[in-house]
DNA sequence: CCGATTCTCGTCAATAAGACGAATATTCGC
DNA sequence: GCGAATATTCGTCTTATTGACGAGAATCGG
């Protein structure tokens, strides 16, 4: 941080803009708001919005948004910063930077709660991205890299089970995989690989039947945090 | 982004921070410049500084702090975003938001170039992190996260090339790992996965002798960005 | 020329991944 | 109920990758 003279130092706008992403309906979905207003009315777009006061911090402004926009709480969500976006035209009105951030989500309650939430819609990261989409601002670019950040991360951590219920079986969290990277997986490998993966799954000794077939054995969070060995897409 | 009124808004100061990174006798290093005015006077902060004005876009912005404090050219550095810090209180001055980039290098030239470079020194992030290191606003933070950063990018990319010089041996490879990781690598084994990675190293031909011993084959960066299957740390 | 040094190639065992057979335990259709 | 269909889980075999290390090749310093 160096020392300009600080009766020099342009302010700009800081907003904060929100990549909720899903796993439902065989699809990983997006969710986005209708802007009520110009530039782009009518437009779908990331939810989020400008910090609150000068003395806001950034993370409390994610969780702010997050929770006036689409009615989740940011405690239950595991919010993190995906990274800034701040070319200068993004936003016709003025120079606007924005904080941008990721939030990982179980099946999403249809939102219903207060605010602007009323607008907010589930859509699938595929339709979101397809060039004849309209999208606000620079906001495909930004759900392009939430969703390759998330594929990525699936690799190397335990973000899958996020995507999950508290409790959940061996075929939700393949699902979760198959679903997030677009590519079928063997059931049988890939159950082996992840009890081998010491404090991913907690076997809570239950177990369900949803479908035609074995009831599966249901599991729980466990406290690992990263996958010791990495579980790698295959390179094509 | 959403509609606030805009006469509301309110508007922060913007900086942006450079953590550059290099490989110099036998530890990892990062440039650091000596603060010439309060807060933190004579205290080592990352080089930095204010948007120039309200239209500059952030990596020009990166870019041309890098040259105007470390005398060091973009274009041939590779800047890339490491995240966004903007706790109130930060900077006790105002409120300051401040997007951080990191760049990685061979052997830095001794920084004399012009403007602010006097003051820009090398100093082990081993040497930085210590308790006892006083630094600047939460530039130890930053550091620690650059570091981080580095450390798990060599696991999956390409990155240790750039710590090295155009042409460079398995050897200086090898030390760039080493080092950073802080961690000893059975030479005969990494020479076979390095080896094998397409795309990773194109062999000139030549051949040098700097140390008794065998001459090493000499190498140039090949095209591939990622490291397939992954080079990972030992899990301990 | 000789020993020390370092780069490179090669071997062998241990570990992990990929492909798939088959037993188990349920639901569904009749 | 009863067999067919389906999904879960365990196990096997083959192949690729890693980790540990032996040993030859090619230099330097004396």
């Amino acid at each position: 941080m160096s020392d300009g003279p600080e009766w020099s130092i342009p302010e700009v706008a800081l907003a904060v803009d929100l990549a909720v992403l899903t796993v439902h309906d065989g699809s990983l979905q997006i969710m986005l708001v209708k802007r009520g207003i110009p530039p782009y009315e009518g437009v779908l777009a990331l939810p989020g919005g400008f910090l609150a006061s000068t003395s806001e911090d950034l993370d409390h402004a994610a969780a702010r948004e997050l929770s006036e926009e689409t009615g989740l709480e940011a405690k239950a969500l595991h919010l993190e910063q995906l990274r800034t976006y701040g070319a200068p035209g993004r936003d016709p009105r003025q120079r606007v930077i924005t904080v941008c951030y990721v939030a990982f989500s179980p099946r999403l309650p249809t939102p219903t709660a207060g605010g602007d939430a009323r607008a907010a819609v589930l859509v699938p990261v595929e339709k979101a991205l397809r060039p004849r989409t309209q999208i606000a601002f620079d906001h495909k670019k930004i759900i392009a890299d939430a969703v390759e950040r998330t594929r990525s991360k699936l690799e190397y951590t335990t973000l899958a089970a996020a995507f999950c219920a508290p409790e959940f079986t061996m075929t939700d969290l393949r699902d979760v995989y198959e679903i997030v990277w677009g590519e079928e997986l063997d059931p049988r490998n890939f159950h082996r690989k992840i009890i081998g993966v010491e404090g991913f799954l907690v076997p809570t000794g239950e177990r369900v039947s949803r479908q035609p077939g074995r009831p599966a054995a249901l599991y729980r969070r466990g406290p690992a945090t990263v996958l010791h060995p990495a579980m790698l897409r295959s390179r094509s």
